[in-house]
RNA sequence: GCCGAAGUGGUGGAAUGGCAGACACGGCGGACUCAAAAUCCGCUGCGGGCAACCGCGUGGGGGUUCAACUCCCCCCUUCGGCACCA
């Protein structure tokens, strides 16, 4: 019953979604945990009322399936399909509640067409484009991949070093968004700040000034950007990226092109992570000059290893005095150094600099006009200035790229557009979607794009003038099935003729929780913001951003590193089920630490949790058997410390742990350490202590039942059965803890003499500071510290401390 | 270098201004058993003491407070992200 979505009502609606998983063959230890966090989430907001959406799927196309074809001679289709089942069957054993009906699989033409029927409405409006780039290459891949997917230099798949590329490649225009999906970044409250705080860095927003320097004996000027246009009176020269257009025509015919030339083919046969890494700034003098359009001076131009074509404008206006590269540059070449910004104390020497200053404190000097402003209101009068005279303009740069998306690879969505002899590159007209994927296509492993191995797809008529055209090859990257899978589940009964249901999307969306790994920080989370927006500018949904909440769950481990198959540390979920059970897997994965933190696999800590459900079981049994039946206890009345208040007790406190737990923060941990807690005080009872007690523990047991539902459901609902209660204990309300019996009518206070504790009483929770400092005075212990002295002061905390200071 | 997270017993971890170490693992001792397993009970931060107790203790140093793992300042270490980004 837990199975099926209701439609949402009163209570609200809640969508509570894992990340899918790329059909790998087996379900690994990392999903055990994910889909077990989520699981929890999705069956305790059930009990709490809300209509829950749970659904689960397959990223089903990458390169995996292509290598087993290219390895086994299986056909990815039925390399995924087969894995698909298997995993499937995996999952359903650990219990978790799925709407398997509203499963999406990526590689089916029902989704993939509207992967491109997507990229048809951005062609449309110039969110994608194709052009020649320099792009990265995975040699091991056999393909183009994204910024994003170059991980220290090498492919986030196979870890293989990266290598550029000069290919005509399709690009997403996730550019045009960056300030979108920057500012959002602030209003994510649901999200981890350091996903956040790595969103905001790839995106690498800055702020500056474009400026035109003319190139002297030319009509030709140079742009350069910085972020620092108060020091611009203090510029002596420019330095040029080795690859910048300019360069050519700076030194043609003079005396130092051949230097020039030997340098740019020194630093450009440098593996560029070599270039990164080398930190002496080398450079050569171009023999060209251009004019600072502010002082008019004339300033050398220089071409240095350190600048790089791919960021600004590929040329920086050099400040030695303030910039600490431009400083280090200077001083190799005994190029001069001008101070343009004093320090507060006014102890900058103009002519013995040993490092830059490039604090932005202090006031400026040596610079006309702006001279005696401080640098942050130089910065603003500058730039106006720059600007009004027609110098340049203010200007925001990122860091972030556009998404190349063109993969060199089989196993994906083709990309629909066609090439034809006449009218160029045409897209494919809507009423011919999907493109589908051929079979016929040889799995060589010898690269280039298999798709154009099948000339039942390669050709086709052009839509526009009928004439032979040829068929785009590549196929998208993976990323682009996973940045909008997640409308498609809020879209039931599924729609052939539209990607979505604006009802549908609007009744559960935004993902209420999101549950997945850290690793996707700056891939499938930036991509899938990306695609949210696009896809409320195409007017299908209304909201802004796919995911409020978003828990990044840390790694399973095993002797300190990750469990990984190289490592041969892996612990196979099957034979952990196999032994334990279900519940024994979910209740470890959510004990053994927080869920963003990584989780330390201990066997020993597996058995600890097996004995703890064995406990529970005898427990309720043995009630059971002792006394069926009994009707709901009256317990009101009661002498306080009566054995049945203490059961009644430590059931209402369960109640209120286990709901704050889950609800501060998914505390998972200490939400099963509370339980622990609560099944250890029922079990210092025995079905003989009386009929009173026997009520408030048949009533406690079955509390005990409900709090168990969301993390060991299997047991839980047997241990309903047995108490003779109607399925499914899931479904039922989650209890509710009385406040009246959270609090105790006597306490126990400790007492601090001058901080430290010396002792404790027991008083009246209302008792009155004077009563309980009477107690504590007249407490024995006490009165040994205190001696004949009177307290100079006391704090009493009611029901919590009391402190005397002497 | 910049940004972020973290540092607590033998181990995983708890406590976010009020009894540091909940809960669990491991260890030690005991019960049950011919024996073992399973189960149950007790003890388990370090040092001192026969003991009741005492001293010390949350990476290091300083500060605020009656009271600090918790707040403030400085420093160290680890992990993660970005990075000759102009």
């Amino acid at each position: 019953g837990l199975h099926t979505t209701p439609e949402p009502g009163p209570n609200g609606a809640f969508y509570c979604l894992a990340m899918f998983p790329y059909p790998s063959g087996r379900i690994h230890m990392g999903h055990v945990r994910n889909y077990t966090i989520g699981d929890v989430i999705a069956r305790y907001q059930t009990m709490r009322g809300k209509a829950v959406l749970q659904p689960m799927g397959w990223d089903a196309f990458g390169m995996p399936a292509e290598n087993a074809a290219i390895k086994q001679g299986v056909h990815p289709a039925t390399w995924t399909f087969d894995n698909i089942a298997h995993m499937r069957t995996q999952l359903k054993r650990l219990g978790l509640a799925y709407d398997w009906a509203r499963e999406v699989t990526t590689c089916d033409p029902d989704y993939y067409r509207w992967n491109q029927w997507f990229f048809l409405q951005m062609v449309e409006r110039g969110l994608a484009y194709k052009k020649h780039a320099t792009v990265n290459w995975c040699p091991s891949c056999e393909t183009v991949l994204a910024n994003e997917q170059v991980v220290d230099g090498a492919c986030w798949r196979c870890e293989t070093p990266v290598t550029t590329r000069e290919l005509s490649q399709w690009f997403l225009k996730i550019t045009a968004y960056a300030d979108e999906l920057l500012a959002w970044c602030d209003r994510l409250p649901g999200w981890p700040e350091r996903v956040l705080t790595m969103q905001r860095n790839w995106i690498g927003r800055s702020e500056g000034v474009e400026v035109d320097f003319r190139i002297l004996g030319s009509d030709r000027s140079i742009r350069i950007f910085t972020t620092r246009p108060d020091t611009i009176f203090g510029v002596t020269f420019l330095t040029l990226a080795p690859d910048h257009p300019l360069v050519p025509a700076l030194t043609a015919g003079r005396p130092e092109e051949p230097a020039v030339n030997a340098f740019i083919e020194r630093v450009a046969a440098q593996d560029p992570r070599a270039r990164a890494e080398a930190s002496t700034k080398e450079g050569v003098f171009t023999g060209s000059s251009a004019i600072n359009p502010l002082t008019g001076r004339p300033i050398p131009i220089w071409v240095g290893n350190f600048v790089l074509m791919s960021y600004g404008t590929g040329a920086v206006m050099a400040v030695p005095a303030h910039d600490q590269r431009d400083f280090e540059f200077a001083t190799r070449y005994r190029l001069p150094v001008r101070l343009v910004i004093q320090n507060p104390a006014g102890t900058l020497d103009p002519e013995g600099l040993t490092e830059a200053y490039v604090e932005e404190a202090g006031r400026l000097i040596e610079s006309d006009e702006f001279s005696g402003l401080a640098p942050a209101e130089a910065q603003a009068r500058i730039a106006a200035a720059i600007e009004t005279r027609g110098h340049g303009r203010r200007i925001v740069h990122y860091r972030l790229r556009d998404w190349g998306i063109s993969r060199q690879r089989y196993w994906g969505t083709p990309i629909p557009m066609l090439y034809c002899e006449r009218c160029g590159v045409v897209p494919v007209p809507e009423r011919d979607l999907p493109v589908v994927l051929p079979q016929d296509v040889p799995f060589t492993g010898r690269g280039g794009s298999p798709l154009a191995e099948s000339p039942q797809f390669l050709h086709a008529p052009c839509p526009t003038c009928g004439g032979p055209a040829r068929r785009e090859t590549d196929t998208m990257d993976t990323f682009v099935d996973s940045s909008w899978y997640f409308l498609r589940y809020a879209v039931w009964p599924r729609t052939p003729d539209r990607a979505l249901d604006p009802d549908a999307v609007a009744r559960w969306l935004p993902v209420s929780q999101y549950v997945g790994g850290i690793e996707h920080a700056v891939l499938h989370l930036l991509y899938a913001r990306f695609f949210t927006k696009v896809i409320r500018d195409l007017g299908l949904i209304r909201i802004d951003e796919p995911f409020s909440g978003l828990l990044t769950q840390g790694m399973v481990i095993k002797g300190g590193a990750k469990m990984s198959k190289s490592k041969g540390n892996v612990v196979d979920p099957d034979q952990l089920i196999a032994t334990y059970g279900a519940d024994t897997a979910r209740l470890f994965m959510l004990f053994a630490a927080p869920p963003d933190k990584d989780l330390e696999w201990s066997d020993e800590g597996v058995e600890g949790i097996h004995r703890f459900l064995g406990r529970v079981w005898r427990l309720v049994a043995a009630w059971v058997t002792a006394g069926e039946g009994r009707p709901a206890p009256a317990v009101n009345g009661i002498a306080d410390g009566a054995p049945e208040h203490r059961v009644r007790r430590a059931m209402h406190r369960a109640i209120h742990r286990v709901t704050k737990d889950i609800e501060d923060q998914y505390h998972f941990n200490t939400a099963v350490a509370a339980l622990m807690e609560y099944v250890n005080t029922l079990s210092e009872f025995r079905p003989d202590d009386g009929p009173a007690v026997g009520a408030a523990m048949i009533e406690a047991l079955d509390t005990l039942a409900l709090l168990l539902a969301p993390f060991a459901p299997h047991l839980a609902e047997q241990l309903w059965f047995e108490r003779g209660h109607p399925p499914s204990v899931g479904r039922r309300d989650w209890p509710v803890a009385d406040p009246a019996w959270l609090t105790e009518a006597r306490v126990t206070v400790p007492v601090q003499i001058n901080g430290k504790l010396r002792g404790t009483i027991v008083v009246d929770a209302s008792a009155s500071q004077e009563d309980v400092v009477a107690v504590a005075l007249a407490d024995p212990k006490i009165q040994g510290w205190v001696g004949g002295h009177v307290p100079r002061k006391v704090v009493y905390v009611q029901g919590r401390l009391v402190n005397l200071v002497l």
